[in-house]
DNA sequence: TTTATTTTTGAACACCGTTCACAATAAATA
DNA sequence: TATTTATTGTGAACGGTGTTCAAAAATAAA
C-alpha cells in the first residue's frame, strides 16, 4: 500500500495533509487572532474563510470542521469583542463613584471601544444571524452584565424604584447611546471626530436622567410630567 | 428585416442578445421592482445581481452597465426606501399641532417603518459604502429634512436658542430614536412586538425633552446642570 | 443597401462558502 | 514489532458571486 502510494506521489513535491502539531483549540485561537488582526485594520468583508485558512497554513474545510461554518467562526470573533467591550466598561466604571459620572464615562466608553476597535464593533452589531437562530446564550449573558452596570447607576439616583422601570429606563439609555455612537461613526464627514458624539452623549445623559429622577425623587412638586 | 430575423430565430427558443423595447430608465425602474418586491420578504443578502437580472429578463452586464456596480443599484434602492420613509414622517408630523406629540409621533411612525419594511430599513443603514466614498448629496438632502422636522418641533418648545444647540439636540434625540428601533427590532425574542419599542421611544422623547426645553425657558431658577 | 454606432450578450475570470471521498497520520490491537 | 482501526486534514469539485470584455445583434446614418 505504501509502494502504491510512493509510485503515485514519487517525491519531494510537498506533501499535504500532513496532521500538524495542533489542538483544534490552537487551530481555533490562531484562526481568532487572524481574524481579530485583519479587523484592526479592514472590515470584515474584506477577508474571507479562505484567506484566513491560508493564513493559518490549514485548508477551509479544517476551519469549517472546527467552527462549523465561517458565520460561527465570525461570531467567535464577536465573542471575544463583546469580552474586550464588556471588561471595558466594567473597569472604566468601577472608577466612578457618582452614579452620573458613571454613566457618562460609561457611554464614552462605549463610544470610545467603537472608534478604536471600529471593525471590531461593525461586525458585532452588523452581523446579521442566518434565519431566526437565536442569539448565543453566552453573548445575552454579557449583554445583561452591561445592563447591570447601568441599572445599578440608576438605582443609585433614585432609590424605591419598580424593578421593571429600572429595566426599561436602562434599555432606553443603552439603545440610545448605542445609537448615537453608530450614527456618529458614519457620520466622520460631519463631526470633527469625537467630540461631537460626546457632547451628544453628554446631552443625552444629562438631560434623559435628571428628568428620570425627578419622576421619583421629588413626586410631591410634581413639576415635570 | 423581419423576415431575416425570423428565419435565424425561427421558434421558441427564446434568442438573447435581442435589444429589448425598454429605455435605460425602464430596466433601472424594473431592476428597483424586483428587488424592492424581494425586500419585502427577504434580506438583501438572499438575493443578487444575477437573480434580478434573470428576473426583469436581462444579463447581469446590462444591470452593471446602468448602475455602475451591484452596490450602486442597492444604494438605488435606498434611494427609494428613504423617499418613502421620508414622505412618511413628513405627513405624519404635519397632523400634529403640538411639538411634543409631533415629535412622539414622529418616532413611533419611525419605528413603525422599520418593523413594516424591515429589511428595506436594513439595508438602508446597514449597507457600508465601498471605502470612503461619501454619502450621496440627495441622501443628505432627505436626512437634513428629516432634521428638519425635529428642529421645528424643539423651536416650537423652546423660543430663543441658538441654532447649534437645535441642531445638536435633533440630532441626539434622532440618533437616539434610531437606537431604539435598531435594537428593538433585533429583539424580537424579549419584546411582544412594538409595545415595547413605543414605550421606550416615549420615556426617551418625554424625559428628554421635558428637561432640555427646563434648560431655555426658565433660565432664572437655573435648577438643572 | 451599405456602413457606422450603439446596446446587449455570454463566456471567462477570480473569487466565495461548503461538501466529501480519500490520503496522511496517530492510536489500538495482535 | 507489525498490522489493523480510527481520526484528522486535504484538495478537488460544486454551485454560487460581481465584474470585465470581445463580439454579436439591433439600430441609426450614409
Amino acid at each position: 500500500m505504501i509502494d502504491l502510494l510512493l509510485k503515485i506521489n514519487p517525491e519531494g513535491e510537498e506533501f499535504m495533509a500532513r496532521r500538524k502539531d495542533h489542538t483544534h483549540d490552537e487551530i481555533r485561537e490562531q484562526a481568532l487572532n487572524v481574524l481579530m488582526t485583519h479587523l484592526e485594520e479592514a472590515p470584515a468583508d474584506a477577508t474571507s474563510l479562505r484567506q484566513i485558512a491560508r493564513q493559518i497554513g490549514y485548508s477551509p474545510g479544517t476551519l469549517i470542521n472546527i467552527f462549523g461554518s465561517y458565520d460561527q467562526l465570525l461570531l467567535s470573533a464577536n465573542a471575544r469583542t463583546l469580552d474586550l467591550l464588556a471588561s471595558d466598561l466594567q473597569n472604566i466604571s468601577k472608577e466612578y463613584a457618582c452614579p452620573l459620572s458613571r454613566l457618562k464615562a460609561f457611554a464614552c466608553s462605549y463610544l470610545r471601544f467603537a472608534e478604536q476597535y471600529n471593525y471590531q464593533w461593525q461586525l458585532l452589531f452588523q452581523h446579521r444571524l442566518p434565519e431566526e437562530e437565536s442569539v448565543p446564550e453566552w453573548q445575552l449573558q454579557r449583554i445583561n452584565d452591561l445592563f447591570a452596570i447601568i441599572e445599578q447607576a440608576l438605582s443609585e439616583l433614585a432609590t424605591t424604584v419598580p424593578e421593571s422601570d429600572l429595566q426599561q429606563a436602562s434599555r432606553t439609555i443603552w439603545a440610545s447611546v448605542h445609537g448615537i455612537c453608530s450614527l456618529s461613526l458614519d457620520d466622520k464627514l460631519f463631526a470633527g471626530s469625537q467630540t461631537y458624539g460626546e457632547s451628544m452623549l453628554d446631552s443625552l445623559i444629562s438631560h434623559y436622567v435628571s428628568d428620570w429622577r425627578a419622576q421619583y425623587n421629588e413626586p410631591s412638586q410634581a413639576i415635570k410630567g
